[in-house]
DNA sequence: ATAAACTTTCATTTTTTTTTGAAACTTTAA
DNA sequence: TTAAAGTTTCAAAAAAAAATGAAAGTTTAT
């Protein structure tokens, strides 16, 4: 395999890897071709690249740059901007569960809290409800704040994490 | 808020949540359902309470079973078949992780590494893209296993994790 | 062996999501 | 201050994903 052919492939394939995780395809792509670039790219080589139009460019790359993971960079003298990503896994990885943390897990711990909070008269169904969302609630919350330890400790996460919790 | 309205908006939300990782609506709901349902529910009844067809529910179902997280029941004198959810969390979170993992996770490894084998020129770009895809294999391939072991491990996954590092 | 009761499948339709592209907007250099 | 070079926006179109429903398929009781 070849050089392009390779990037071509991986690039494919991340978009795919994001569309199976709720992430547009083209913003994965875009992502991807970042990635393993090793200079920043005009919006103009990224059209041309993924064959893509320039609002679709434009709008995702904003969202890239809304989930932090996507940077603008100006060049002396170049009229023109330039993107480049994140490269730093663990910084990736922090910023995208902060992200998802913050946009859908909190509101859904929020609406959890909700419903496991209702007056229940004493059915067994109403009963069960309460507190299989009661559980729910709790799960999900343990492992949403286990994820922005690991992710706040970094590589070391599971040293400090079990120094926290020894002392 | 009383209890149908609390256990349709817990219903809700489990879809929106899904869609936004990947999982279609109506499988989200049918599980969500099925969680807070302290019997058994015949697929007729999930169709009159999602309001969907009688293939919706028939395909989802279906589909619930292969991730492993939803069951056919039998009722003794019954012609029809009833469905529960995995209601462990624990146990909802090993299978969930598991299906993705080999679904999704391992075939972009197995892509991973590939791509990061090409025989590179030695061209400043392609040394990146050879650098850069490693470093994502690793990544890649270090969360899925700390995944694999949190999952197996269960709620006691920190303590033999440790064990395990330090023997 | 039959038919009633139920489930599955899949071509078609509907809905949702994504993409396009052209107009509006912004920035900069002269 | 103007126009060239570039970017953003958003209504409309296209594509992708999900849902429908009717026909085909199963199972079970008699």
């Amino acid at each position: 395999m070849e050089f392009k052919e390779a990037k071509n492939k991986f690039v494919q394939t991340w978009g795919a890897l994001g569309s199976q995780w709720g992430i547009n395809k083209t913003m994965a792509q875009i992502h991807a071709l970042l990635m393993v670039s090793h200079e920043a790219v005009s919006m103009e080589d990224i059209m041309e690249e993924l064959q893509i139009s320039r609002g679709n460019a434009s709008m995702n790359l904003r969202a890239l740059m809304d989930w932090g993971i996507v940077y603008k960079e100006y060049k002396a003298g170049e009229r023109r901007e330039f993107f480049t990503a994140e490269k730093d896994l663990d910084e990736l990885a922090v910023k995208i569960s902060r992200e998802r943390s913050k946009r859908e897990i909190k509101p859904a711990l929020k609406v959890l809290k909700e419903v496991s909070s209702i007056t229940s008269d004493n059915t067994a169904e109403e009963k069960h409800f309460v507190d299989q969302t009661t559980k729910l609630y709790d799960f999900v919350l343990k492992a949403d704040n286990m994820l922005d330890k690991m992710t706040e400790y970094k590589d070391n996460w599971l040293a400090k994490l079990v120094v926290k919790i020894m002392k």
